[in-house]
DNA sequence: TGATTAATGCAACTTAATTGCAATAAAGAT
DNA sequence: ATCTTTATTGCAATTAAGTTGCATTAATCA
């Protein structure tokens, strides 16, 4: 693993994710610095991103990639190992749940990671 | 909704999903049934399938699509509701788990669904 | 058996994501 | 500050999953 050049579309893309606090679809992304950098980069700074802790990624309900900040093992919000994905079906964010899913114990089987998807209204949305 | 009629390739679908009693991705049915029938021909069968409840669908880790017998709501395994889906790493087969994962209560959210994806290993491959 | 219309095959298309490669620009050394 | 190294970028082309339009075929039911 080598180091991560702080070029400008980096920090751009960091910036972004500084920003807006949520979890963010490459596509929107890509859309988003159209103008400023080519799909490719985009894609490849993410991968980076990713690799280096700094964001992690899970695929929606749609199978779309999306990334938020902060590595799988993070503390970032005080969650500690895997925390449950959401997106508002009324406004489209998508962000990661400070709550921790209990995953019951299945005979036989060993469980090495988790992937929890969750859809409903967010917290501006529910009325 | 209209009935489905039972052609020839709804058959050999339906009997691949009681053969091997597992979540099968579009890809491996394309691809198995690559003589048989045309790719559309997979993907609308499984639509209606899907449509009256024969089949339901979920979407794994790496975005491929994934189908297997019973309803979203239905008790084929008693199972009531979201019930969460594995892939087993080694062996690579993959289905659904009879077990119902607890969702916690998120203070002004409301949850309608939930999507759970576990990895790790199946009974067979655990040693 | 015939009429109705669901279902199929084929070709073309869309969209997300990936790859190769030459050109560019950070980071560290001199 | 300039040079050197090599990570990073843009562009074009490609792969792969899934979709659409349409003419043809074949279930279903009267």
């Amino acid at each position: 693993m080598s180091i991560i050049r702080k070029t400008k579309t980096v920090k751009l893309v960091l910036q972004e994710f500084d920003k807006l606090n949520e979890a963010i679809s490459v596509i929107d992304l890509v859309e988003k610095f159209s103008k400023k950098m080519d799909k490719t980069t985009v894609y490849r700074i993410l991968d980076r991103l990713e690799d280096s802790g700094e964001l992690h990624s899970f695929v929606d309900q749609e199978g779309l990639k999306r990334y938020a900040r902060g590595g799988v093992n993070s503390k970032i919000d005080n969650v500690l190992k895997s925390h449950p994905h959401f997106l508002c079906e009324d406004c489209g964010t998508s962000s990661c749940l400070p709550v921790k899913i209990q995953i019951p114990k299945i005979p036989n089987y060993s469980i090495k990671s988790a992937e929890h998807f969750l859809v409903g209204q967010c917290e501006n949305c529910i009325e």
